[in-house]
DNA sequence: GGTCTGACTAGGT
DNA sequence: AACCTAGCCAGAC
């Protein structure tokens, strides 16, 4: 059976482009509502470039830190390439981009 | 096999 | 509205 991140990477691979999801979301749809930290720290030691770990975003609708910069940097502008706008906080705006996946 | 860590979240101050 | 605290749980050492 797969393991926690197994279920973690099969979600983020579903959202579709142009659309984002919150650790919870993806959490929830894993069927492990209580792991939004387990999500993040999965993408954490992706290696893997099949992943769309830029397209998963805190609850805020704002780019979790980490300890790299230049890897929020990088986020933002994958992001920016699938047609996510940007607010003048440097947040998305979850209401218009958050991903609604249809019922599986 | 106990302890520490961590891309989170929600609630309170 | 911004900052702080506690809760949560699966990996890595």
């Amino acid at each position: 059976m797969p393991s926690t991140y197994e279920k973690i990477y099969s979600i983020v691979k579903k959202i579709p482009y142009g659309h984002v999801a919150t650790y919870g979301q993806i959490a929830k749809l894993a069927g492990i509502p209580r792991h939004a930290r387990q999500v993040g720290y999965a993408l954490s030691t992706l290696n893997n470039d099949e992943t769309p770990w830029h397209r998963v975003i805190n609850a805020k609708g704002e780019i979790s830190g980490r300890s790299n910069p230049d890897f929020v940097h990088l986020q933002r502008m994958l992001l920016e390439e699938e047609g996510i706008i940007f607010g003048n906080d440097s947040r998305i705006p979850l209401e218009k981009y958050c991903w609604k996946p249809e019922k599986s």
